[in-house]
DNA sequence: TGTACATCAGTGAACGCGCGTTCACTGATGTAC
DNA sequence: TGTACATCAGTGAACGCGCGTTCACTGATGTAC
């Protein structure tokens, strides 16, 4: 009775939007009340102002559902971390690039994001292909480009890489947690690990006096 | 019916003992799903063999239960780093000493430690003292007797140990989340961590040659 | 252009379940006399 | 030493609730003729 909505009836052929709408309608709840166990059949139907039984024609359980949230989730993220690192030409920039919209996609919606990377323990006995572990492979690559740049020391880059990780989740992690913490802005926290641990090191070799007149015009 | 065991009634006199009974199952509850929700009153009294209403002479609710199971996992917290700081003389193994600690509180129930933290946002009306953020003036305290005693050349303790402080809560949440990710040893990825973000340094002022025989006897 | 009808996109009622919580109670244990 | 009784430490039945899921159904929409 409840609903948000009296909403209108797909036409046919189109039925298949209403799948889209019980995802976002499942993301939303997710976020909302911070806890999986609140991503009910019943609560998405009220969400978005349907019956509840006319989601079987979609999914074939609740289970299902949570699933796609968080599959769509960890795609969604590859696509964010894919953007940033292209949109930055120098290697060491390139990774800043990509922790920071890292941190900003926790950021965005972080009960989403602790239930990514809370689920799998329960789930174990599920051995999937795990596109989950992607966004690390990213963040390994970013790493192992600025050591070939020469613009990093690391000489062990994935074991530097899961550091760095493990420092960028625990930020996702914490800082929505505790937000009466003194928190320093983000991006000073995320200097900090770069700094830290990715072993950023300027380009010494060239050695020229003084960069000349650039090739691009100074001026646009 | 299905109960764990035919409980002895407690004596006379003795009957607050079945509150510690249900808090320790509310603990085994927590660790084994990994879920908040299935901390019931029911799935307690099934686990210590009473009735469930019996819960009701402890305490007034479900939520008084799992609240009070979340702050003796605090308490418990600190006093495991108290102890783990106060067995090492050195600061700088002291400082270590403490993260390892942690790390492996984290370790030995990875389900609980997440709900400890995840908890905050659930109830941010509730103003609590803040007990819970203990930790982390235990980790500053040891940051800045580093740099004290010239081991640490950190020139903000707070900001350093914030830095440090999220890389620890990262792995002690990542790392039973991924059992499939190649993990290097804890204490590697540990003294990554400390070389990159505590600013270690060797005391370097007193310049003795050789450390001459100590004012202690070398054995005992 | 009109109409019978198949199909699509759902609905409403009902099931059995586990839950938190309330209530009136019970029976062993200790104590006053 | 014996016994009535108060108290302690619980119990069993029942409530109303929201849940996942099943089932038989409905009514608007498009299509064949």
């Amino acid at each position: 009775m409840p609903r948000t909505a009296a909403r209108q009836r797909n036409r046919r052929g189109e039925g298949a939007k209403l799948a889209s709408d019980i995802l976002a309608a499942a993301n939303a709840l997710l976020e909302e009340t911070g806890s999986e166990d609140a991503v009910t059949l019943r609560a998405i139907a009220r969400h978005i102002g349907i019956a509840a039984p006319s989601i079987y024609e979609h999914f074939p359980d609740r289970e299902t559902i949570v699933e796609a949230v968080v599959d769509t989730a960890f795609v969604e993220l590859h696509h964010t971390l894919q953007e940033a690192l292209s949109g930055e030409p120098e290697p060491f920039a390139r990774l800043r690039a990509g922790c920071l919209a890292y941190l900003q996609f926790g950021a965005e919606r972080p009960n989403r994001y602790r239930v990514m990377f809370a689920r799998h323990q329960h789930i174990a006995p599920n051995p999937r292909p795990s596109p989950r572990v992607d966004p690390f492979e990213l963040l390994v690559g970013a790493l192992t480009d600025c050591v070939k740049a020469g613009v990093s020391t690391s000489n062990d880059p994935v074991g530097d890489a899961t550091a760095i990780w493990v420092a960028l989740h625990g930020y996702a992690t914490l800082h929505p947690s505790l937000p009466g913490f003194p928190w320093p802005a983000t991006e000073t926290t995320l200097d900090r690990i770069l700094s830290g641990l990715a072993h950023h090191t300027e380009k010494t070799r060239p050695r020229t006096r003084r960069p000349r007149a650039k090739t691009r015009d100074a001026k646009r």
